[in-house]
DNA sequence: ATGTCAAATAATATCGATATTTTTGGAGAA
DNA sequence: TTCTCCAAAAATATCGATATTATTTGACAT
């Protein structure tokens, strides 16, 4: 009857709430990177049990935000330069393979989405940065989800949040907005409703490298 | 105390044990793909509690080997053609990645444990077929293993597993030695020691693509 | 003053039990 | 006979409590 109590009936489990929860308080750097996650005071944190804060914390160590350590419990996943350059290089490499299969596969419902996802985010770029943020994961999502490649399309989602997670963490999650980054989605779009593989994933690893850099260079200092 | 009970003080926590071994099950196909897997049944079966299995199947849901459904609990994966195609994909393209990164860091050290790793699973291709997988997956991932990218190497090693679990479901792990892979994992090991990241590659590849047309072609009848 | 060891404290891992939800099976009506 | 609906059974998700394991604190010896 606890879940019950919550403000939104949302959550189906609460297992799957505090996936949620705890996910969202990782990205944003909420829990800073190398925090010890102590069961009780996440207990406290999400009102509920000990079990669904375990199995959540299961869970999340596999999308490798959590790292669990032998006997001594759980923490939130350290950060390094290092890491953020591997996210991108592979996020390069598995976004050109999941967009070029998309465009492969290119159909008239699949161009609606894309178009649709565009507009929400140009509309969503006025309001908070929350909102924003789904958007655009919405949009690259889009762009690459006609590739029928659903193991391709989960290690992307993957990668994509862990890289979220840096912009978060260096600078709020809404600075990087000051680039003209617009410009950078409508020639992706572009491209990929021409069916131009080449074009297209070419902006788009472009895209990548242009944040990447941007991101490298606030790491240093 | 019920843990010190087991045949074998192996295991450090009873979720990794209860992990480690429903992981073999399903990979050797003693669980067979789309079982259910009710908690109970494996509660008596690895005789543990609710609490570990629950955690290990968590566990084994990001490894994609288990699929939980809604409120009714969990199943082993089920397998497809298409499922085993996009798996083949990935690894020919992700491992291409991780062996020229391989070479690209090669030292005397590198090579000395892959000329071992090969030289162990020659040695354990006449023992068990069981004895041979270790050695085999232990070989290639040596290859990959000096490309200091823990990421892609993750992802390779988890898409190594799914691809056994169909070498093991479609001919019971070890009809595919009969086909000369020795001369093929020769070739590899020989043209990565000479630092040739195009044929090192080369030859992996056509390595994977023979053995997923044989096991395609055992998928069809 | 410092290093080591032991007791106290805190946190994790696991268990047994309960409440909720899903599935099954059978009775009654069309 | 077949369909629908309700009740019984099973299984899951979750909680509270306990035992095990790590960490800290403080005392004692060097």
């Amino acid at each position: 009857m606890d879940a019950m109590l919550d403000t939104e009936g949302k959550e189906t489990s609460a297992t799957h709430g505090a996936y949620r929860r705890l996910r969202e308080m990782i990205l944003t750097g909420e829990l800073p990177p190398g925090q010890k996650l102590k069961i009780e005071q996440l207990r406290g944190l999400l009102n509920t049990g000990a079990s669904p804060v375990r199995e959540a914390l299961s869970l999340l160590t596999s999308d490798m935000l959590v790292e669990r350590i032998d006997q001594r419990g759980f923490r939130a996943a350290p950060v390094s330069k290092c890491n953020f350059e591997e996210i991108l290089l592979l996020r390069c490499n598995l976004e050109e393979t999941a967009l070029r299969a998309s465009i492969a596969n290119a159909d008239a419902a699949w161009e609606d989405r894309l178009v649709l996802r565009h507009h929400h985010m140009k509309k969503a770029g006025q309001n908070g940065a929350h909102d924003f943020e789904d958007a655009h994961k919405a949009f690259h999502m889009a762009l690459l989800g006609n590739s029928k490649l659903p193991l391709l399309l989960r290690y992307c989602a993957q990668l994509y949040d862990l890289n979220i997670r840096y912009r978060y963490l260096a600078a709020g999650g809404s600075s990087y907005k000051k680039r003209n980054i617009a410009a950078e989605h409508q020639q992706i779009l572009d491209a990929a409703l021409d069916h131009d593989a080449d074009s297209s994933t070419r902006h788009l690893i472009n895209h990548y490298r242009r944040t990447g850099e941007y991101l490298s260079s606030q790491m240093d200092s």
